[in-house]
DNA sequence: GTAGATAATGACACTGAGTCTCGTTTGAGC
DNA sequence: GCTCAAACGAGACTCAGTGTCATTATCTAC
C-alpha cells in the first residue's frame, strides 16, 4: 500500500523523520479513513494511531483533508515542476498533455493503489471533493503564471486558462475512468486514456445537436 | 446595495417572511464581511446583527461561505434552470454562451453592484475562493447531466465535461476583468467581454510558442 | 372566527477542526 | 560534549456546524 520508506541516507536525520512521519500519517489517514469513513474518524484518533501530537500533524499538513489526497498532490506537484524546468515549444497544449504524461511515468510504482484508494474515497466524502476541486483550481493558477511567464503573455490571457482547465479537465475524466475499472491495465492504460481524451478535445467545440432530441 | 424586498403578494406570508430573513442575512453578511473582513467576522455577530438565532441561519443557508456569494449562485441557479427548459439545436457550446447570456440579462437589476462586492470579498478570503471553486464544479455538474440527458450521451462522455467547464471559465476571466474595471458600461460590458472570451476559445487550442522564450 | 395540524424558530448543549502559546526534546554544527 | 535552532508535545482556546426540544407563528378546514 506505501512507498517504501525514506531510506535516502543522503538526506539529513531530521528531515528523514519529517519524511517517516509525513508518510505514517497519509498511511493510517488511508486505512482508517477506508475503514470507519472520512467523516467519522476524527484527527485525534489518527495522531493517536500514529502516535504523534495534533500540532505535529497540522505542521505536515494543512488540513485534515489534504492527508487524505497525497496521490492527488503528487501528480500535480510533479506536473508543475516538469512545467516549470521545461523549454516550451510548438503547440503549447501538446506540451502540457507531455509535461502530465511525463509526471504519471515518473511516481513511485505504488502510487497506483494509493491513487484508486483516495479516489474511492472521495467519492464518499463531500468535503474531500470539494478539497479536491480548491485544490486543482490552485494547479491551474500555479500553470497559468508559469504559462504567462514562459510566453510573455498576460495571466489574465483567456487561452492559457482554457489550456490550463483542459489539462485538468482530461485528467478527470480519465483518472475517473479508469479508477472505475479498478485500474486495468496499470499505469500504461491510464496515460493511453489520457491520450485519447486530449485527442477528442477539437470534437467538444463542434459538438452539434442533430435532430429534436426525442 | 439589496434588491427590493420580495413583496410578491402572491407568495404565502410564511415564504415571503422567510426570503426577508434571508435577504436580510446576506445584505448583513456582504457589508459587515467587507468592513471587518471575512474570517474576522464571527457567525454570532451576524445574526445578532438581523436578530436571528444561528439555527435560523442554517436553515437559510448550508454554510458561513455561501451567505457571502449569493450573487454568484443567482447567476447560476438561472443560468442552469433555462438549461434545463431550452430545446437544444445546432453546436452545443453556443446554446451554453446563450444561456449564461440570458441568465445573467434577467437578473435584478441590482445584482451589479451585490456582484462586485461579492468578488472583492473573495479575493480577500480563502475560504470564499476555495467555496466557489467547489460550487462551481457542482454547476458543471449539473449542466454535464443536463447535457447528457438532453442529447442521449454517456455522462462520461469527456466532449460535455469539456463545454460544461470552458462556460465556467469564460465567465471566470470576463467577470474578473469586469470587476477588476468596477463593473465600467454595466451589464451590457459584462456581456459583451463574454461573448469575447467565447469567440477565442479556438485560439486556445492553436496557441504556439514561436521562437525561444527570450 | 376558532381549532388543530404543521412548519419555522430560539435556546442550548455538544462535537471536532484548526490556532496559539510555551516548555521540552532532539538533531546539527563546532 | 556544548550550543543553537528546529521540531515536538501538551493543553487551552475559538468558532463553525449539528442535534434536540420546547415554543411560537402560519396555514387550512370548518
Amino acid at each position: 500500500m506505501t512507498a517504501s520508506p525514506p531510506d535516502d541516507r543522503s538526506l539529513p536525520l531530521r528531515e528523514r523523520k519529517r519524511l517517516r512521519t509525513r508518510r505514517a500519517l497519509a498511511d493510517a489517514a488511508l486505512r482508517m479513513f477506508g475503514e470507519k469513513g472520512f467523516d467519522a474518524t476524527t484527527l485525534d484518533e489518527l495522531v493517536q494511531e500514529v502516535e504523534v501530537s495534533k500540532s505535529t500533524f497540522f505542521r505536515a499538513f494543512p488540513a485534515k483533508e489534504a492527508v487524505a489526497i497525497e496521490a492527488e498532490t503528487e501528480v500535480w506537484t510533479a506536473y508543475l515542476a516538469l512545467l516549470g524546468e521545461r523549454e516550451l515549444s510548438g503547440l503549447v497544449i501538446t506540451q502540457l498533455r507531455d509535461c502530465l504524461a511525463d509526471a504519471v511515468t515518473r511516481l513511485d510504482p505504488a502510487w497506483d493503489d494509493r491513487y484508486v484508494a483516495t479516489r474511492r474515497l472521495i467519492l464518499t466524502a463531500p468535503a474531500l471533493l470539494a478539497y479536491v476541486d480548491s485544490y486543482r483550481t490552485g494547479v491551474e493558477d500555479e500553470a497559468v503564471s508559469c504559462l504567462a511567464g514562459k510566453l510573455g503573455l498576460d495571466a489574465d490571457d483567456l487561452r492559457i486558462h482554457v489550456l490550463a482547465q483542459l489539462t485538468t479537465t482530461c485528467w478527470s475524466v480519465s483518472a475517473r475512468a479508469w479508477v472505475r475499472g479498478d485500474a486495468a491495465g496499470g499505469r500504461a492504460a491510464l496515460l493511453a486514456r489520457l491520450d485519447q481524451a486530449y485527442r477528442s478535445i477539437p470534437a467538444s467545440l463542434e459538438l452539434t445537436v442533430k435532430g429534436p432530441p426525442r
